[in-house]
DNA sequence: CTTGTCACCTGAGCGC
DNA sequence: TGCGCTCAGGTGACAA
């Protein structure tokens, strides 16, 4: 489920269920997601106050002042806020709260974490990431200044974590399309014109699928809570072989750093 | 430092 | 029905 979007669509959902409740407990029912699941560590929030619930690119936390309990959704990941549900599959950790609830992670690929973290924004999983694509520091010199002696694809340069977070595949994709950009064009030799327009549409297709998921907010408790880019139109992204929207031209699909990757050899250059 | 490749998993969908 | 294959919203680790 998680792209950016969904991620913060998440972090609205929990929220209001979490802030100012005390996590009871910690339940870890499989301890192998992509970092090990600590329950040690995790114990040590017992009793502690959520006070924030924050999201740095596709990273949530839970913050306590005795540390923090950070979670990423990897691929298939996902949270929701439950009431004495009965534990289905792939329901591998839920955090316990004073109200009675829980958040219940799900994550069937388990390439996600949920970890203890008491550094902040030094622990080495947020330490080196980017910028965030709907904050200031993301203007529209700023890729331009990145991209000098780049000569990777673009697409795998604004789905690089390190330069800006939360760009995955599918919006990759879609702010590429409408800039009228090839996905394999080197990051170098894309106009700093253009890389004005793609910082634009890339904030856009963000924000609409922000506002699309939050649509279904009021729904989040809902086990089939449909993803927000379900309910968003998309141009290429999944439309291999179809017509561009614009020029009816059968859309192409390549591969790049080893994504799958559609756009319109028409209107991207 | 940059770039490309691999690894980690399960489940859905398709052709046979 | 079942088997084998391909593909899927991510990203850290590593080699070159």
């Amino acid at each position: 489920m998680p792209e950016l979007p969904e991620v913060e669509t998440t972090k609205r959902g929990i929220s209001p269920h979490s802030i100012g409740q005390r996590i009871v407990k910690v339940i870890v029912r499989h301890k192998k997601l992509r970092w090990p699941v600590d329950q040690k560590a995790l114990n040590l929030l017992k009793g502690k106050e959520i006070f924030a619930c924050t999201r740095r690119g596709k990273y949530l936390e839970l913050q306590t002042d005795k540390g923090s309990i950070l979670i990423h959704l990897g691929m298939s990941g996902s949270l929701r806020i439950i009431t004495n549900e009965e534990v289905g599959k792939h329901d591998h950790v839920d955090i316990v709260l004073s109200n009675g609830k829980s958040i219940r992670y799900n994550d069937p690929r388990r390439f996600g974490c949920v970890v203890f973290n008491q550094e902040g924004d030094e622990h080495r999983l947020l330490a080196n990431l980017g910028v965030e694509p709907l904050s200031d520091d993301f203007d529209n010199e700023f890729l331009f200044r990145q991209s000098k002696k780049r000569s990777i694809p673009i697409k795998a340069f604004i789905m690089n974590g390190k330069i800006v977070v939360g760009v995955g595949n599918i919006y990759a994709q879609e702010a590429l399309f409408n800039s009228g950009i090839h996905p394999n064009r080197p990051a170098s030799k894309v106009s700093k014109k253009r890389y004005t327009k793609l910082t634009q549409n890339i904030r856009t297709v963000l924000n609409e699928a922000i506002k699309a998921g939050g649509s279904s907010l009021k729904d989040f408790t809902d086990a089939d809570g449909k993803p927000g880019y379900f309910q968003q139109t998309l141009h290429v992204y999944g439309r291999k072989d179809e017509a561009c929207v614009i020029c009816k031209r059968k859309l192409k699909q390549i591969i790049i750093g080893q994504r799958s990757t559609v756009f319109c050899s028409g209107c991207q250059t």
